[in-house]
DNA sequence: CATTGCTCCGCAACCGATTGCGTTTTTTAA
DNA sequence: TTAAAAAACGCAATCGGTTGCGGAGCAATG
């Protein structure tokens, strides 16, 4: 527990001033340059390490950013993540993350967090039930830019990167049309959510344009979990009128929805065809293999980080854009294809 | 872009000192209750947020705890972070996550930032490559403790949280001995880690109490990627004399493995049985469902956490334990069961 | 009435780096 | 040789809370 050495420490040592001393640590032009090597030679030989808080308090800025996720634990989340880190690293930012648990109260709390330690970007996908922008509205109050990812705001003028959903679920739900299906059903999130609410609109679009009637007991919203897939394969074998086609809005229950069934007898694709959403590794993994939309998770969390970044040194302004939409496809695979 | 408002601010309003008003909001005792409630509105009423920095500087502590990940998009690493997170902000502490990318000169950067932003506490899983022990030492010499989960130094008194590789490397190579397996393989990660290594010799140890030999053709050291296993099943295909089972370290590169023999023509457990690690979702999903180890990926993340804020609350000091084993047990599935 | 003991609050010195402005020294131009 | 400009560095205020110590006010005790 040594005595943690300052800039003074090493002004003292050098007979010099701090000024000088955290000039030359900031290899500002004003220093000489032999001056400036005696000081981060004698850094490095104190064992000097900046204060951060010292630095952050005195330029009134963090180089941090905060991120606020529904949960860390899912493959596209963790991926939008680690993509964001790397961008944010390999710019000298740090990034403090934390998991809304998909309450909306927690989500506050996070966010009054990421306020208190002066974040300087907070990039954010909402939890489910978020009805509220009041507690984002502190930040744009103070300067401090907002970018929404995946789950966003429907309205209104905040920056933010989707996909578009409504035409992903319009052509997956064409597909399976166009596979023979007349009962096609879908699975899915919080409607609450764009994400989900897209994704159901484009779906009933594709119903009306293939000429599908659409009923009630064709949706069922969930919360998309492992369990929430097996649970919907019971319901539907309880179903009076069965349907023959399943859009689900996550590969996960996707998958465990289709074991169930295929446990139960039902050939894939013929007796009923599935398709999920993500292109999350299980789609590739379950037999059969599963149709899907290639969520380009990387490139969303690197666009999101890269330009929050690009703001904050003024390469860029978000403000100038409000939405931007990454392409995604469809990935028709087995569990779908019925003609060859 | 408001100014931003002080505790002066609110002192000056009330007509008090700024320390009452600090001690106000921070619940002190020794401020009269009526007091406090009039700072909190007048402070909640100004929209005062309290600097942390101001904060952290002159407490000389950040409650910031680091974490240092191989890399984040991982089911197993992204479980234990959401765990820790979760942990972490119930105590009030915050997290900032780096990731390795599995490379031991990032790791020392990360390190080293982690050391500049004075967090707290540092919880790590180590790189594939990393061999040296110092950019941690550190954190040691300035009294920041440090604790290893999952990937940890061999040797050294570092508190660390690990299952039993051994045992369970151990037990998986017996229970595929014991479906009749004679030829089993195993295909794992980079064996200067303490994971990979200790399930290496744990499953030479079954393969000799079983009586079988082994060669170095049966061992296959890779990256554990998705890729990685269906590489491993051309090589399997190619091999002379075929493993009748094989021992994957971990649960998507033995799934994809897998899926790539069946295609082949390969019958599941029959003509080679599979064995995984981790209990990660695919396993549960891939068909035949793949024999695992239940990895309690959440606990570990839960306990790191816990562990390391009961030591910075001086609850419990970290020096007295050095070495945590979780309790992690064999699933047996169909990937691997011949006999009934 | 004097003394003791609380309760409640203010003073002022930190924590460590940053930076506008001024001063000294050196270089260049006239 | 001297004035002007540039280079290099120091002074001291500042960022915004925190906290040891001391003091005022007031009630309780003897």
């Amino acid at each position: 527990m040594a005595k943690e050495i300052t800039i003074y420490d090493i002004a003292k040592e050098l007979s010099v001033s701090a000024a000088t001393v955290s000039r030359a640590l900031q290899d500002h032009r004003a220093i000489n340059a032999n001056t400036k090597r005696r000081v981060i030679t004698k850094a490095e030989e104190m064992g000097y390490r900046s204060n951060q808080f010292a630095s952050n308090l005195r330029r009134r800025k963090t180089n941090t950013l905060g991120v606020i996720v529904p949960r860390l634990n899912s493959h596209f989340v963790s991926t939008a993540l680690a993509a964001m880190e790397k961008i944010a690293s390999d710019a000298g930012y740090n990034i403090i993350i934390s998991q809304s648990m998909e309450s909306g109260a927690k989500e506050i709390m996070n966010a009054k967090t990421m306020f208190e330690n002066r974040v300087d970007g907070l990039i954010v996908s909402l939890a489910y039930d978020t009805d509220s922008f009041e507690h984002f509205e502190k930040f744009a109050g103070k300067g401090i830019p907002v970018i929404f990812f995946d789950r966003v705001f429907d309205g209104g003028d905040i920056a933010s990167i989707v996909i578009d959903n409504f035409r992903n679920a319009c052509d997956i739900t064409k597909h399976l049309a166009e596979q023979g299906c007349r009962r096609i059903m879908h699975i899915t999130g919080n409607l609450k959510r764009n994400v989900y609410s897209e994704r159901f609109n484009g779906y009933k679009q594709a119903l009306a344009e293939a000429g599908l009637p659409w009923t009630n007991d064709l949706l069922l919203e969930t919360d998309l979990s492992e369990k929430a897939g097996a649970d919907a394969a019971e319901k539907i074998m309880a179903m009076p009128q069965k349907p023959d086609g399943i859009f689900v809005a996550n590969d996960i229950c996707a998958a465990t929805c289709m074991h169930v069934l295929q446990q139960n007898g039902f050939l894939i694709p013929n007796d009923m065809a599935v398709a999920g959403f993500n292109n999350d590794p299980v789609s590739r993994i379950a037999e059969p293999n599963i149709t899907t939309i290639n969520y380009p998770a990387h490139q969303m969390g690197e666009l999101a980080a890269t330009y929050m970044i690009n703001h904050l040194t003024g390469a860029a302004s978000i403000h100038t854009t409000n939405k931007i939409i990454l392409k995604s496809e469809l990935l028709i695979r087995a569990s779908s294809l019925r003609k060859k």
